[in-house]
DNA sequence: TATGAATGAGAGTTCATTCAT
DNA sequence: AATGAATGAACTCTCATTCAT
């Protein structure tokens, strides 16, 4: 193949890409505004400059596209942790990174309202379950054993299930909190979630277990 | 009025009391399960036994009935924890009594969806957030100033602050869990919940502050 | 059946005819406004203080309300312009009171609506068509015989048939222009109507055929 | 832009128009017989070989569909008739042209019942009023200064005043007429409107005022 | 790849009618 | 005679999905 096919090539692909990528935006917008029943496909094409049918271009259905979205903002959001823990060279600091990770979420407007939506379709649409479990496996530090381990040391089974409780808990807890900030945002406001979470965060994950 | 007509009015209120609490039942039942969007009138009148003409002598609207549940079920809850917390009569006794309220959410798979759903609910329709706000206002013992101060003592507007914070964390938190607890039950389940709940409780809200 | 058990059995009676009298005029309120289709029993119950229904203790259906409407007031209209008619001694007489009649029509917003209504509802009811034809068979002056000879004295075949066609024509014109009246209430004022009609009345029937 | 670019344009263009003209056409029938509000845009789709939904492609809603409707049937109306008005050379020709039209509504058994419906519609719906209002202006001969003067000559204050009067009149009056031979056909027939709208016609606009 | 007209199942809502009181 | 809770059929309108272009 020659260099003027591949260059062909690829402005397919940029563009197939553009506009998967305008999608997936424009998706998320809506989905985490009106929620997975509400939200409207027409409006999130619209939004990515495309139109109704250019969805099912890129995804085989509503559903689709919401699953899609999921897996890829869970991608994004594990490769930046991930990558900030192996650069790590101490437990310590592997344990700063995280506790600053997750207090950080105080300030993401959209990731914890969206893991809400995913949890509640998931709860709600069984056949889809699955997909959507796998995407989250994969957001749970406890089940990788190797940043587990360099995070929190060897630790005994009990202690080993406090800690994944621990660990179980916070996702959740951050998707209640911030939920609760749009809606009552001048009693939990961005300040007031850090010193929550920071407190939480402490509470359920102690420096050295 | 004489017991005659008591009882000739009693008649239609029982059956209209009856048709209320059956419909607010069902729709219970249904929100839950399905979300507000995706739930279906004539399935909350089929299981309220009725038809879904009923709905609407009752209530005026879909969104009404929504509201009408979380005001109906507000202040079941709340009228359930003041009764409580007022047969008290040390500041202990009503610390605990706080905390085997919380703690005993965990067991508890309706009302923190639910809350879930009217806060989702509340953000996506303005329209109708004062309404809602106004039934979770009394479900803030915060707001309370007799239980608050026979609760937690005379605080400094530090300690208040923080204290307030907490408290109306509490709830959000719960929500988040449960919904986890769905989601993942094996991970989650009522015992971990109940020992998550423990520590966050006794994290938050110090036993003398 | 003695004096008392008149004035109960009256009584009853007077509560019952002013209830029919009371739907009646709510629904001439209504209907007129609304047409028919678009009335509610609702709306007329109300206007008449009564209940929903109470409508079906005096008419059997929305529809028997409606006929008994017009047929009432065609009665009325009628009985009205016999009367006058009979009080006059010459032809002449009686050719000025039908014009004056026909004339003050100008002036009921009521009347040639409602029977515009009807009208349409009998095309579209061939059902109800009989019931309605055979109240308007009255309103009819051409009908009466010795109203029609007395007023137009007595014709040949042809004279006749003009003549019967001019009357039948005369109501339809008045309905027509009275809603041309509410639709362009500036160019059709009260005084522009009663000069239409004033022209169109003396080219349809001529003081002396 | 090529012939085969248009052509393409076209079929899709071809396609919609057709829908349309379809919708129009099929909503008339059903809206003439049923009136506005019982009409069905079920039937008015099956109708026009359509689904329900694709009345929405084409109109905002039913009550946008039936004011297209009548826009669309207005500008046909008068275009035909200031085409037939312009290609005449004299006052005479001009009189004698809109008087045929005239008398010629007494064999079009849809167009008067249509304006009967909007103006009921009309003014049973205020927020739709500017919007019939402004496509029966075209309708009104008496606003097209050129086609007045030209068909009336000249005329003082006091004159014109009359011939508005007359020439708003008209219509009403034929949708009236055309309404009772629906409903009383055999004594209004086609010839007997034929001879009243000739007799009104001459009454309401003389040759030369 | 992208468009958007068309589909059609299904939703919430209305309202004439019934009936126990 | 009158009430009004309940019914249920029918309606308009929405929107995910398909498909010819």
């Amino acid at each position: 193949m020659g260099a003027a096919a591949m260059q062909t090539l690829s402005k397919q692909q940029l563009r197939t890409q553009e506009t998967q990528a305008r999608l997936l935006n424009a998706a998320e917008e809506v989905f985490v505004r009106d929620g997975y029943e509400a939200a409207q496909l027409d409006e999130i094409a619209a939004r990515a400059g495309r139109s109704k049918g250019a969805v099912y271009t890129h995804f085989k259905s509503k559903e689709d596209l919401f699953l899609a979205l999921f897996e890829h903002r869970t991608r994004a959001y594990i490769d930046g942790l991930v990558k900030n823990l192996h650069e790590c060279t101490t437990r310590i600091q592997r344990h700063q990174v995280f506790r600053e990770f997750f207090i950080g979420l105080a300030q993401d407007r959209t990731w914890p309202i969206l893991t809400l939506e995913f949890k509640l379709f998931a709860i709600r649409h069984p056949e889809s379950k699955e997909r959507l479990r796998k995407a989250f496996e994969m957001s749970k530090p406890a089940q990788d054993g190797w940043a587990h381990e360099r995070m929190f040391g060897k630790l005994t089974g009990e202690q080993k299930a406090d800690n994944d409780l621990a660990l179980a808990a916070l996702g959740p807890i951050v998707s209640g909190l911030i939920l609760e900030s749009y809606f009552e945002p001048q009693m939990l406001n961005e300040q007031g979630l850090t010193r929550i979470f920071g407190r939480i965060f402490d509470a359920l994950v102690p420096r050295n277990p």
